[in-house]
RNA sequence: UCCUCGGUAGCUCAAUCGGCAGAGCAUCCGGCUGUUAACCGGAAUGUUGUUGGUUCGAGUCCAACCCGGGGAGCCA
């Protein structure tokens, strides 16, 4: 038997008789020709049967097949610019097959189906093309993610995900028992980082966090993957050179290895090639009024029917204020001094303006919606304090993280980027539901 | 929690004014050497989300509930 390559390798075989292992994805007949599309995790290959080039026996074997059945095939690879696949342009001439697991009828067809059916199916919706190369970008986007925060001084120190108490004091949480005590699942590991950076300079969290909000929309899931970089000795300002080389090393490493993926996704990568630093920073002063003077004009929410609803100075902007605000930007776009009432506790004001906060967020282009949120922490202990109480937080479970300004405090600085949207920005898909194998959402949480 | 749209064959959908439950795909059988969601011919396919109500008659109208999609708020 020849030896068994992967389907994404089959451009260095032309010529060669290679063997395949797989699934059937596809099957299509002619009389005496058989297609068969073949895909093996790395990729989907046309692999061709002609009735003259195999046995009786496995001719008939080859009409046996249903769609999901394991299998392995034989054959010499060709280069067939007719042929489909990804990612496609080669073929095998099969003249060996050998069925292994027969498929039952297989529920997902080749053809349309509804989200509410692919979702009870997720378990094998993941097989799909479109699925698979969402779920393949997500890993590039994990491992570049990795890559640039270990290769920039970045020391990994998880935080844990079982936490006393409200991290933020601000959104719902999902309690589970802890021995009899009350116990949170951790909406952020920012705290702990804040300690670790004192032990390790720039440290970065990386697992999943868990919101447990009403809501329903196509950027939020109850549990999302966030890496959460923190960095002593930062200001705002560096924090935001951080961020925009971070994330367009990971757009650029998408583009350098997922382009079959890329293009199964049909995405447009134009949008991705132009995601390069300097990223456009506005104040939130300009913001508000970018904002209520589009509402002025009567705009529309670029891809809604609804015109931009106007902001006073003070509020907290609104998903429809974030789209419009990206939209006007080819890039990711920093709105940095967000007002301090809106944001958290920990947030340091600005010295000759305390009313703002030396906060940021990241839009991302094309409505895709905020995928940082950073800022630089308060430092002075008493100013802390007085904050803690200011957001009627009891102070006592914070006093530990108080310490870490009373040993050595020094301006520093983090942020947080959520996974999910960052794959559902750069697969250009409309619903963080297809970035995550199982996503768990508001009463889904099967499979 | 609120607003909004939806639930009919395995899947995607249709069904006019309240009047016999219908297609395409998938499945099974037959045909074809270049298919790309192939095509051609044939076969089989139903608790119309649930419960109750109105009516001679309900997929269709009414009520409550269940499930799902999108959105608001909140957030990454």
């Amino acid at each position: 038997m020849p030896p068994v390559v992967t389907i994404r390798s089959l451009k260095d075989h032309i010529g060669e008789e290679v063997a395949v292992q797989g699934w059937l994805y596809n099957k299509t007949e002619k009389g005496k020709l058989q297609f068969l599309q073949i895909r093996d995790g790395t990729g989907v290959c046309q692999c061709v049967v002609f009735k003259g080039n195999v046995t009786p026996d496995d001719f008939e074997i080859g009409q046996s097949l249903t769609q999901e059945s394991s299998l392995m095939v034989a054959g010499i690879v060709r280069a067939e610019p007719r042929a489909p696949g990804v990612p496609g342009g080669f073929e095998l001439d099969v003249r060996y097959i050998e069925a292994m697991g027969i498929s039952d009828p297989y529920p997902i067809s080749p053809k349309e189906h509804g989200v509410e059916f692919l979702m009870e199916n997720r378990h094998l919706w993941i097989r799909s093309s479109r699925q698979w190369a969402a779920l393949r970008v997500r890993a590039v986007i994990v491992r570049a993610i990795r890559d640039w925060l270990d290769s920039h001084g970045f020391v990994n120190i998880d935080t844990p995900i079982i936490t006393p108490a409200a991290a933020e004091g601000t959104t719902t949480l999902f309690e589970i028992d802890y021995h009899g005590e009350p116990a949170y699942l951790a909406q952020t590991g920012q705290l702990y980082n804040e300690a670790n950076i004192f032990a390790f300079g720039q440290v970065y969290c990386f697992g999943p966090t868990f919101r447990a909000e009403k809501s329903k929309t196509r950027r939020h899931l109850q549990e999302f993957w966030m890496v959460e970089p923190e960095v002593a000795f930062c200001t705002l300002e560096q924090l935001m050179e951080i961020e925009e080389h971070f994330v367009s090393y990971i757009v650029q490493r998408c583009l350098n290895d997922c382009g079959p993926e890329l293009r199964v996704l049909e995405r447009d990568l134009t949008h991705l090639q132009r995601v390069a630093p300097p990223f456009p920073r506005i104040h939130y002063d300009e913001a508000v009024a970018m904002i209520n003077a589009a509402a002025a004009r009567g705009d529309l929410v670029p891809g809604y029917d609804d015109p931009v609803p106007p902001i006073e100075w003070g509020g907290d902007f609104g998903s429809p204020h974030e789209t419009y605000i990206a939209a006007q930007f080819d890039k990711p776009v920093f709105v940095h001094h967000y007002p301090t009432a809106i944001k958290a506790f920990y947030m340091e004001p600005e010295g000759d303006r305390p009313e703002v906060c030396r906060s940021v967020d990241l839009l991302a282009p094309e409505g895709y919606g905020e995928i940082t949120g950073g800022s630089e922490r308060m430092s002075d202990p008493g100013k802390l304090i007085a904050a803690i109480e200011r957001h009627k937080l009891p102070i006592e479970p914070y006093e530990w993280y108080v310490d870490l300004r009373r040993y050595g405090s020094v301006v520093h600085s983090g942020f947080g980027l959520g996974v999910e949207r960052t794959v559902a920005w750069v697969c250009g898909l409309d619903h963080v539901r297809e970035t995550i194998a199982f996503p768990r959402m508001l009463n889904t949480m099967r499979p």
